[in-house]
DNA sequence: TATGAATGAGCGTTCATTCAT
DNA sequence: GATGAATGAACGCTCATTCAT
């Protein structure tokens, strides 16, 4: 039960940066091919071309290689959707939401081994996940996404529906990137990505009542 | 990396059952509060006041301990689902889908952290996690629920469906079980989660394009 | 350093006798095909079908299995010189060395992989290992054979020469079958044995000095 | 079993090999004093006065400890058997002979327990012990010098000449060093060894049958 | 700053041996 | 006698981390 551990210091120099930036792809490569287990940070370094030494001198321990790691995935994400929001502002919701999927899904399977180990093998921090700031970015995003066609959107509770919608296009774009089921091709998978949320975003309105739900027949 | 461990030899003699029984406790509670970086063999034999020794007759290595726990896991929301679609012939989907959910999140939020862990230290075998026996069970039920109330699905494939319908449940309840965001009641996660499996399945009917799909047409 | 174990009981029954010989057959047969690391009596006496604790009726501990078998394979020589010693009286020294050797020859290619065993991993045991009885009988029987052709020997101090004679015999028997050099037939090595014996044995005389050796020059 | 494991780096600053020494000493006295199964790595770097990992920094594991004393015998071995060669350009083949025995019985009296231990508990290996660079070296060395005294030998076949000599230096050597049987001085086991070589390298011709050789022709 | 040799706590696993049944 | 589940000391080996150079 450890904090999430932070870079030791931020490089200001150029050549730190790119030292710090060479840890972090072997890291990448050394966790795609031989799993977290597999991964220690001798053979990072030896990978990288640098002493362990240098190493720490970047990275306070192991796991701050993996957060980093976490980290830089976070920030593709939020550029990917930033990228989605900024072009094309008369596109409706449903194709935002399909470029989105789809923006996701291509970054996830560019390198899918390392995804898999990143997502499994998060070391166990107390902290949950989704306090990155690029992540809260995320939130505010789709946030705005969603308040800007509200509209569209049966769900009355806004931050709630952002939240569900981001939880459902992660584990679907995780689950057919990563772990693709046999059978379908990646259209469908990324079609029906689209499909759960523009569901569950258009879905009949229902209030999120205070009380037990519902029917709900034990 | 590694196949699938099997316990090595299926105890007969209750003596024997309730050693596996006592190991496997010991080893959720661990897991639970150690991580699966802080767990070991060594700990877990004592913790279940049993010799190292024992342990290894019931499970050949540590990662065999995890396998049997994510199974015993897997065996319980298969029961959970059962019990659900053995009671009240005359339910209808939404009222089946809110008492599976129900059930599961009620039976993730018993041991909460060894959840946690379950979900995301899976040692990495190579084979796909969904494919226990048990987890085929289960996407045999919900497909026959499916198939059962295809009259109020909007979504074609049938296949694809429940795999999604499967998804999304997983992962919600997780989220809402094991780490429920700040400033929602369990029972608005949990109308949540119905909202969004009920929202998928009930969507105007979308064909599954096989070409790239980028406006995502209707 | 241990003292050669013996078994723990010698078993007057039939039974009994039958017994100590699977677990010495199963001994030998793991010990052939698994090396010495790789044996453990919990697979020894699985493979004799007989229990851990039936094994450790009749020999204390692993190393008794080790030692008893080193002494049936003793007692083996012992009876394949007696078998030749006791046929053919009229043979010359040349036809019994050839004879003895033959048959040694024989006796350790039936089993290679165990005598390879047994030749390299005996335990460490602190006495000597000719301290057999058989090993004792054996060296009897050679020094009489010596002593009845000492007509044809050049060699005047006939223990030291039974004592070389044996163990020329026995490193190049082991040699021979069990490590045989390439580029050679059996034939050619059984002969080259006997020619070793014979050639040491037939040598001009030379005394046994009691002063450092004559001209051998630093 | 194992393929022979070979150092893990070889140290090219003085320290390290000083490191590698040390570890090959400690090696050498905890293998002579408690014998292959007494003797376990932590032992060994204990005794070196180095840590565990330090070992393992040079050496990939346990066996490779044995299998480089071995190899430094061998080298040993390699060395006097050299110096014998060019000294004394004019000796006679015995003297040589005896001289290369005096000299190996020397280096084995220096250290006898570890040469027991080396002898016996030689690690189950695949290999055959003679294939070392070394023991390639040593029989070139003893082929050349039979070569060289072609006139005096009358053994037709070099080759196996070759392999019988060393074969019966090495065992007599062993015996004599490590087990010597009781009532003979060494230099009556020294005269003994170059006896038994110069017997078989001076004994009348003998062919080398193709046929099985039951009669033992002249 | 960079290096990489050295550290050593700690973990997974084995297996000879015992003893209650 | 026979059984075989249970024991637990002990060992091989790893790897995150440090620090003298």
């Amino acid at each position: 039960m450890t904090a999430i551990p932070q870079p030791r210091k931020s490089p200001r120099q150029l050549r730190s940066q790119q030292t710090v930036d060479t840890i972090l792809q072997a890291t990448a490569s050394i966790l795609a091919t031989h799993g977290y287990a597999g991964t220690n940070t001798n053979l990072i370094a030896e990978t990288a071309g640098v002493s362990v030494g240098s190493l720490y001198q970047y990275f306070p321990n192991k796991n701050a290689l993996i957060a980093a790691l976490h980290n830089r995935h976070d920030m593709q994400m939020l550029d990917v959707i930033d990228d989605v929001l900024n072009s094309n502002p008369a596109a409706t919701l449903e194709e935002r939401v399909a470029a989105i999927v789809q923006a996701m899904l291509h970054a996830h399977m560019l390198e899918p081994a390392l995804h898999r180990v990143l997502e499994r093998e998060f070391p166990l921090f107390d902290t949950p996940r989704d306090h990155s700031l690029a992540d809260q970015d995320i939130h505010r995003r789709m946030r705005h996404l969603l308040e800007h066609h509200k509209a569209e959107i049966g769900q009355q509770d806004r931050d709630l529906a952002t939240y569900v919608v981001l939880r459902i296009m992660e584990s679907l774009v995780h689950a057919a990137a990563l772990e693709p089921p046999a059978g379908f091709s990646t259209e469908q998978l990324e079609q029906a990505v689209v499909d759960a949320v523009m569901g569950y975003l258009g879905a009949p309105k229902r209030a999120a009542p205070r009380k037990p739900a519902k029917g709900a027949g034990r």
